[in-house]
DNA sequence: ATTCAATAATGACTATCATCATAATTGACT
DNA sequence: AGTCAATTATGATGATAGTCATTATTGAAT
């Protein structure tokens, strides 16, 4: 490569973080951003790894430098989001509600999300039960830990001075969720049918008095 | 086309099953004999559609009028007997024992059944959860309804006169125990650690004396 | 026996995911 | 500037899942 005014000289400053690491960070953020778009333009199934490697300007078999597989990429490319959209559903939950009503706030606020594109969530979801890549382990439990981690939240306040583990009783609450989202997205159920359920379901578990007509 | 499956053949009389029908379900069944005996002695990804095609003596684009995809087939060839194991594990509970004790020995034989092959178990839990093909929903809702049922069933002695409904309570145990053997096949989680927790979320959930050390 | 519409089977073919041998880039060191 | 090892990028290529136009089979009706 010519010219540059051989800027070597910013290596005077930072150690961490030179042109290589820079173009990758680069990189992969364009990949995301493209196949972002086109997954949300023309659905994942229509959607060729070529054609995000074309859009991000790379070639086709750099792609799979970030991504272990197509289903991967969109582990990389909703991960950061799903965080973003659970940690703002936990800071705003209904004050003075019950456990109960708070959590099925936030799952609620979860069921919209997922409404936004179902094909794509059903891939996604399909990711994070099993990942194809054990690589993207720490960024799945990342997701659940967020989660679980709020729960455990609301579930230390619901128990009090009880006798219930609040962390345990966090992952019941979870796993129950998680069932009802499945049920919903893997087309077993109605989205209304699965939260109904989830909702009695928590009712049940946080021992509430359960009203029955 | 779409013809329903395993459909009794209306058209002609009731005794009537034509030499089409049984040749479709001899096919069936030498496809499934075939796909079985190379997913065990391969592995799933190492086995060809065309493999199984040759094997079970049919042309390679008749597998796909049995099964919508390769992952579809795992589901036809393993459901039958995951419905039987299930089946077997609620026939011989431990008598006696705990609800609690119950529920871990169906789903401690269910984690036996899983371990066999691990690599198997990961591709079926992903089309269970999330089914490629909503034509396999029947099939899955069969096996789901016998799990679920069972534990309806203990739940019901456990809850005897008390408040609970024991379908809602089967419906969280079965979640519970999905989310373990999700955690546990999806690779979150060591077997023993996702057991151990199962049990005591289910003593929390059934609503036992918790013993702790 | 012949006809014929419906159903089922076939395998040549296509699309594309993912790999891998090769090439380019980077930065540390001289 | 020059050298070099390590890292990153590339795109031609291979493998194969799944499609589809064509052919074969079935069985009810005549």
């Amino acid at each position: 490569m010519t010219s540059l005014a051989t800027n070597q000289n910013d290596r005077g400053n930072l150690h961490e973080i030179g042109r290589r690491e820079r173009n990758k960070r680069a990189k992969k953020a364009r990949i995301l951003k493209a196949a972002r778009e086109l997954f949300d333009k023309q659905g994942f199934a229509e959607t060729t790894t070529s054609e995000i490697a074309e859009a991000a300007d790379i070639g086709t078999g750099t792609l799979f430098l970030y991504a272990r597989s197509k289903e991967d990429l969109l582990v990389l490319v909703f991960k950061d989001e799903m965080v973003a959209a659970a940690q703002e559903l936990f800071a705003h939950l209904p004050r003075r509600a019950s456990p109960v009503t708070q959590m099925m706030s936030v799952f609620k606020g979860m069921f919209d999300y997922h409404s936004q594109n179902i094909e794509l969530s059903q891939i996604l979801l399909r990711e994070l039960v099993i990942p194809s890549s054990s690589e993207r382990t720490a960024e799945i439990d990342e997701l659940l830990d967020v989660i679980r981690g709020g729960l455990a939240g609301i579930a230390r306040q619901a128990c009090g001075a009880a006798n219930a583990d609040p962390e345990l009783t966090a992952r019941s609450a979870f796993a129950i969720y998680y069932y009802s989202l499945i049920s919903w997205i893997g087309g077993a159920a109605q989205q209304t049918e699965s939260l109904a359920l989830l909702r009695r379901q928590l009712s049940a578990l946080l021992g509430q008095e359960n009203k029955r007509a």
